[in-house]
DNA sequence: ACCCATTTGTGCGTATGTATA
DNA sequence: TTATACATACGCACAAATGGG
């Protein structure tokens, strides 16, 4: 899933490390994976689980929510939004 | 360089903060400052003494804690090791 | 049983430094 | 110069468990 190996980045040059996990995450929220008012797995969870920086786990949230598929609470963490929108095509930034 | 055997101690390896807070502590563990079987300061108490962040003091604990120098046990504490503890004068007991 | 302070565990928000393309 | 990515660092807040009254 994760490429951020410096091969795969020349390869697919819009393909950001964060937009992956972002489309990864939304994949999951809309399949069914995350449901709605469920929580996300925490950042460090996700640190761990795909293996990149903090920072980049932080901007795919960010970004899905602004898509308004998840809500994030300060220190408790970020929860599926209830009704969450179908995500857009990818505007890549 | 100074080898303590299982413990490599680098000097002016890092200037980081967190290596710092470790080799300090890691220093007073060798040298008998904390002993065996004895609690290590907590870490709010660590942040007050070296005026780092707590997340700095849990980093520097993590390394001594995978070094083996210490184990901690939630809402406890951090306690010396038994086995790393080469204390040089060995005093008042 | 209760409260309360202590301590570690956890998590988010933010900022900075470094490296790379 | 800018954007991406990783690591470090500080701050803050809350949860959970321990232990002493």
């Amino acid at each position: 899933m994760i490429d951020y190996g410096r091969f795969m980045i020349e390869f697919r040059a819009n393909a950001y490390v964060w937009t992956q996990v972002r489309d990864e995450l939304r994949q999951r929220i809309l399949g069914g994976t995350y449901r709605p008012g469920q929580v996300v797995p925490s950042e460090t969870t996700l640190v761990q689980e795909f293996g990149v920086a903090r920072n980049t786990i932080r901007k795919a949230i960010a970004a899905l929510r602004e898509e308004g598929l998840i809500m994030t609470v300060p220190h408790l963490g970020s929860f599926v939004s209830e009704r969450p929108a179908p995500g857009p095509s990818d505007p890549e930034g």
